[in-house]
DNA sequence: CGAGCCGTTGATATCACTCAAACTACGTGG
DNA sequence: CCACGTAGTTTGAGTGATATCAACGGCTCG
């Protein structure tokens, strides 16, 4: 298998698996395919039977709910390296929810039987998998505070911010400024709103001087008054 | 010891442990404490450094998150045989919640490096906690589409239905009646509203037909149309 | 008996959703 | 080169659900 070694190398990229020897992800290299993901594409649906794993190499995958008459709640946005649909494989086997390729890349698939057999083996697999389900644990901690007591301005002051700090952390982009990577459209759901919303509180941002945005680039000129905004000390 | 020999009833008792050998269990309970807990007592709060996790034995603890203008958003109620303040354990080290108890009652208490020290030894405990903390992430995923896309009516006739189910499962209560084994303070804020929006919902409902109230005692009328409105299908 | 928690009701204001429409940027194919 | 469709975004106007403030009565517990 000529493409092993290369899935080898991403699995070792992914900090899920960082932790692992060698030997102990070249076991999981064996069992997981790579599938290339178009922009659109349904990677899988609420309700339907799960047969494995997925993490994202490339791209990123929408995690969502919708109800009856249409409308979507989003549950997560993940990119390189984050593992998705994992909770149907320890529990339920059917999806909670439905996942879907909103930038174009690829995915690997680890299918449910081998992926649980490593695990028993490997301490370390059951670790990584156990602190990862407690960082999105946390989380949706945070999202449900957040959808509970804060507005709209508020919870994209938060988003900003966070935003900012990674940035920083990755000694990215130039001091307050900032490429959204995804549509104004996505980060409304992301929010817990409409598209409308999100263009007005970001007009309203922008009269007052807290921030000016230029398609997807944002530039952040009061942060200060982000912070305040997020802790709710303020308002527009 | 003697108190040995009921905690590891105790363990037996919770879906959590079930699955464990008598040895294992055992192992477990050499290691834990029981504590009695009294209402309004703050287990632990958001931030703090956190020693190990909990298990709920009698009474009721609720997981919420403070803002610092007191507001609470309730993450969950937890009653006998659940698990709390996981998360800190593998993940980040503080609790990122604060947790209350709410009904007088007891819990376990197990300290961190002992209980890691289990899961190394044991897949099947590993099993079990990464089945109870996917359990917790299907709760969160509700919960975070029912703020996002539900109306307080809505979220509240799927409250009714899920205890209803429950109810119907352990074969418990009388037909289309109901008990709440929380006070409608607490309820309004596990629904994310505030007790006069509950209390005015309840009321409407009542007028209409689909329910009767007596203190904490419902009686469901109108199931269908109960069905109907979590749907989204009907309205008040 | 007083304090605190719980529950209800009323009045008011506001935030955000909905519907409707137009505008940009982009690529495609005629 | 231009008409066209599509996706993304913005703006306007109206409306409704829900938070908030305020006051009251009942209950339990110390």
């Amino acid at each position: 298998m000529p493409q092993q070694k290369s899935v080898n190398a991403l699995l070792a990229s992914s900090h899920l698996f960082a932790p692992l020897t060698e030997d102990q992800r070249a076991a999981l290299a064996d069992i997981c395919h790579i599938v290339p993901r178009f922009r659109g594409e349904v990677i899988f649906v609420e309700g339907e039977e799960a047969a494995g794993l997925h993490i994202v190499v490339k791209g990123k995958v929408k995690i969502s709910r919708i109800a009856p008459d249409g409308r979507e709640a989003v549950l997560h946005v993940f990119g390189a390296g984050e593992l998705f649909g994992e909770v149907a494989v320890f529990q339920g086997s059917r999806f909670p929810a439905t996942a879907e390729c909103v930038e174009a890349g690829a995915s690997l698939f680890l299918p449910r039987r081998e992926f649980l057999l490593n695990i028993e083996r490997d301490p370390a697999l059951a670790f990584s998998l156990l602190a990862a389900m407690s960082l999105r644990l946390r989380a949706f901690a945070a999202k449900v505070e957040s959808l509970t007591l804060k507005g709209i301005p508020q919870r994209l002051a938060a988003y900003f911010l966070l935003a900012l700090r990674e940035r920083e952390a990755q000694g990215g982009e130039k001091r307050g400024e900032l490429r959204l990577d995804i549509s104004k459209a996505l980060l409304a759901g992301v929010l817990g709103t409409a598209r409308e919303t999100l263009s007005r509180c970001l007009g309203r941002m922008a009269e007052q001087g807290i921030l000016s945005v230029d398609g997807r680039k944002v530039r952040i000129l009061d942060r200060g008054f982000l912070e305040d905004l997020a802790k709710g000390a303020k308002n527009l």
